[in-house]
DNA sequence: AGATCAAATATCCTATAGGATTGTCGGACC
DNA sequence: GGTCCGACAATCCTATAGGATATTTGATCT
């Protein structure tokens, strides 16, 4: 076995096109490297909801000591997605029940709306060129991924940072409990987005905002209904 | 040191006297414990905004291991409390500057005036009764205790637990923020917060929500002087 | 057969030492 | 006086060992 896991990546022989998108190449650290690795995996499921994430076996499997495991899954728990119980491990949160979807989805439409209506008024060009409705996407991953990018978009165009890290946080919980039902309904969904990029294409704040609070509304119902109790 | 194990439960001569009030006793970690400590420094301005917090001295003056102050540090960082660099030590946040405080408020008026609503709708009796407007407050960090126990009893009184740990976390900010400048003005805040008291007590939910939303502008109008650029 | 208790395992938590990297300070040079 | 360079210090990252605790498993008893 070579040192070759989790490498960093900065080949030197990179061309050195676009150096001013990054002027400064922070290494910023294995716990970040880890973070996200362990979050991908939550968020791909292949770290299913309530699921036993040891220390030890991330060290066996990452290759990496475990002080910075230790600090990214402070950070996930910090962020609701692993939660910790003394002398018993880390685990990752139990699927979504129905009052914290209930609770996600009013947060939401106090927010996501008003965000809406500042990106129409105020989000940058190309942001705005950028959205997509994810009419073309081929799986439903693909489709994942560009709904968060669709929402994420919107948010960092309302141009205040807890709102678009607020919305970002909530959003992974949302694909989570999406993922878990295999939710196939898209066709909706991207009419929807459509409407949505119209009213921000003409900078219609109002418009924009009522399609959000609508577009909320609809994907609320379509996902509630895969919670009985 | 012979009776490796010495009967793990079932001791009967315990004094089962108060054992209700809590019948778990979880240690719930060190670092939990660090956490709280290192964040009541940053409350209390013990760590002054944009200090420099190094884990060895941690060490030194707590006399744990690096660990848990590694893991509570982390945690706090992603609070927004304190932020790291790579290979130079983490540093408290540096003070809220104008485009954030903005930030923060708008954020706080979409989300409080809305949980005041519905606080007055479905708050319980003993939450109600135990708001308290400040009035009797005698020092500046009495007051500000109260402030806070105020909104986080109407935070939770909106029974979403996104909410309540949403403005949790944005009111430690306002409450660094406005302890770095002694800001004094407290008759008006505490008129305000009777006139929610009296909207809460009489069940008027868009009362409250007005009420509400009006204090928050009105404090951003007073916190806002303090920052010229 | 089902339940209860004790031992065994796996894991976390702590502590310490050492290597690697970065920011900083002081002095030399133009 | 301003700028560049090297050593120092601080910090992070890794590795390992040992103690403490929760979960699991298996045997015994009713």
């Amino acid at each position: 076995m070579t040192k070759t896991s989790l490498s960093v990546g900065k080949v030197p022989d990179m061309p050195a096109l676009n150096d001013m998108d990054r002027p400064i190449v922070r290494p910023s650290g294995l716990a970040e490297e880890v973070y996200r690795r362990i979050r991908a995996d939550i968020i791909s499921l292949r770290l299913p909801p309530d699921t036993r994430v040891s220390v030890d076996s991330l060290v066996r499997e990452l290759g990496v000591s475990q002080t910075p495991i230790r600090e990214a899954l402070s950070m996930l728990e910090a962020n609701g997605l692993v939660s910790k119980r003394h002398f018993a491990g880390y685990a990752t949160s139990p699927r979504m029940n129905r009052a914290q979807l209930d609770d996600l989805f009013e947060f939401r439409l106090l927010i996501e709306p008003h965000a809406a209506r500042k990106a129409a008024e105020g989000m940058a060009d190309n942001d705005m060129a950028a959205l997509a409705s994810g009419e073309s996407a081929p799986s439903h991953d693909a489709f994942a991924d560009m709904d968060t990018e669709f929402h994420r978009l919107i948010a960092q165009g309302a141009g205040n940072h807890l709102i678009a890290d607020s919305l970002a946080r909530l959003h992974i919980h949302v694909h989570i409990f999406r993922s878990c039902f295999r939710s196939e309904i898209t066709e909706e969904a991207v009419h929807e987005h459509d409407v949505i990029i119209a009213a921000l294409r003409a900078r219609d704040g109002a418009r924009a905002e009522a399609a959000m609070r609508r577009h909320i509304e609809l994907s609320y119902g379509r996902l509630r209904d895969f919670i009985k109790e």
